[in-house]
DNA sequence: TCAGCTATTTAGCGCTACTATGTACCAGTA
DNA sequence: TACTGGTACATAGTAGCGCTAAATAGCTGA
């Protein structure tokens, strides 16, 4: 991953796992396989646990551990109300962002 | 600011600055007013200064040192060749996580 | 038995934005 | 003259996040 790209997720990714989880339950190895279908190719595996214990601690997930029969058990992560709530407030702040970029880039200011 | 926006804006901020430069020459200073003016509340003046050193040091941008009539001289910064092949490797990362972003946002995956 | 896929965890690092503070130039005013 | 306030830049220290790297563990098929 380009290091720009590397510096643009702060913040982002964890709204986009968060909006993952809008739309199902899901596990870390599940999202972080999803994700690089998806283009982010090298999300690195352990950087979306670190995120999911995050969002698990400030309350936004609610987690359930679910047996699975090619491995180890998952770790099962729901979004919330907590969870939704913040997710609404981080497409706010997204929306700014993406306003101003998009000004930014026809207009050249 | 709130704690998403101060996330969000590792990586972008870097490209605003770019893009703003891009249309045309500034210094600090003024950078920080007109992103106020825009509803970056409370962008940090430390951060553009930052920013601007940071920029400068990676061989992004001119600096050329003007005086001023209203206080010490001004640096102002210009966007040279290799400023602007990095802004539209810019542009091209923020447009694949914006493309991803506005998917997840109306498909809810 | 061992390789390979599934699945999670965690310590340490680098980078960026913020906080806070200091420096300095200039104009207007009391 | 001294003081206030706007203009303009610089920087040390802190917090947060994604990445690197390495470890652990369950299951299946050769």
């Amino acid at each position: 991953m380009g290091k720009q790209m590397t510096e643009m997720l702060k913040g982002t990714l964890e709204g986009i796992v968060l909006a993952i989880l809008s739309g199902r339950s899901a596990y870390g190895y599940e999202i972080t396989a999803w994700l690089r279908d998806q283009g982010f190719s090298d999300i690195a595996e352990g950087t979306i646990y670190a995120l999911l214990v995050r969002i698990e601690q400030r309350g936004l997930v609610d987690v359930e551990k679910v047996p699975s029969d090619k491995g180890p058990p998952r770790k099962v992560y729901s979004l919330n109300d907590q969870g939704r709530e913040y997710l609404e407030e981080f497409w706010r702040t997204w929306s700014f962002l993406a306003e101003r970029l998009e000004q930014l880039r026809e207009g050249g200011r």
